[in-house]
DNA sequence: ATATTATATCGATACTCTTCGATATGTCAA
DNA sequence: TTGACATATCGAAGAGTATCGATATAATAT
């Protein structure tokens, strides 16, 4: 299955960073405001701000609005592609399918 | 597949560089000696033999010396579970299979 | 309008990483 | 063992990044 092309360095970037592996494992299934993250993860809220920003630059996260609170969730798919371009890129003679 | 545990963060940090990719890319599927990663990537040689370092540290690479040079490659299969591994994490409801 | 709550941005600090010249180490040939 | 070549390590400079307190912006309710 073809996927849009991916800028592998933006997004191993994007995951390379401790903070932001675990932010991206609690709303990797759930949609949670920036409060949540914060209280989950023991890390101040700029901070928190920050790492969602480089996020959703990267395409990594969907964000929506409700009243006064932003929710953030992880974007799947893009993760997905993300590891199947690296796949692609670095290991040809190991195929990873994208099972749709 | 079960694949041995891989610490995605250092996985991710290992390939989130543009340098390290180019790298990764021209000895993904040969042996080449340092200098002949050197030549093709107008890195100086120290830059190469530190980058080098790191994917070895982080597993990506094999080396081997013959004679004065020290041929490296690409470690295929240790690229494809890393991917795998943070498919697995990151993208759970888009399984992506290693198929072997 | 004002107060309250939620998130984003700013600014400073500390830390990490990349890069490369200089040098050390390793390997081999003569 | 000396010289030549290949790679690794060292050390320093500069760039980039994470972190968080302070503050600005946004949304809502009273």
């Amino acid at each position: 299955m073809k996927q849009k092309s991916v800028d592998t360095v933006e997004f191993a970037k994007a995951i390379a960073d401790e903070t932001r592996q675990k932010i991206m494992a609690i709303c990797c299934c759930e949609l949670l405001s920036v409060n949540d993250i914060v209280e989950q993860t023991n890390v101040a809220q700029p901070t928190v701000s920050h790492h969602l920003k480089i996020l959703k630059t990267a395409g990594l996260v969907r964000s929506e609005r409700h009243g006064k609170k932003v929710f953030y969730t992880l974007n799947q798919e893009r993760m997905a592609e993300g590891c199947c371009q690296v796949a692609e890129n670095f290991a040809p003679e190991h195929p990873v399918e994208f099972l749709d």
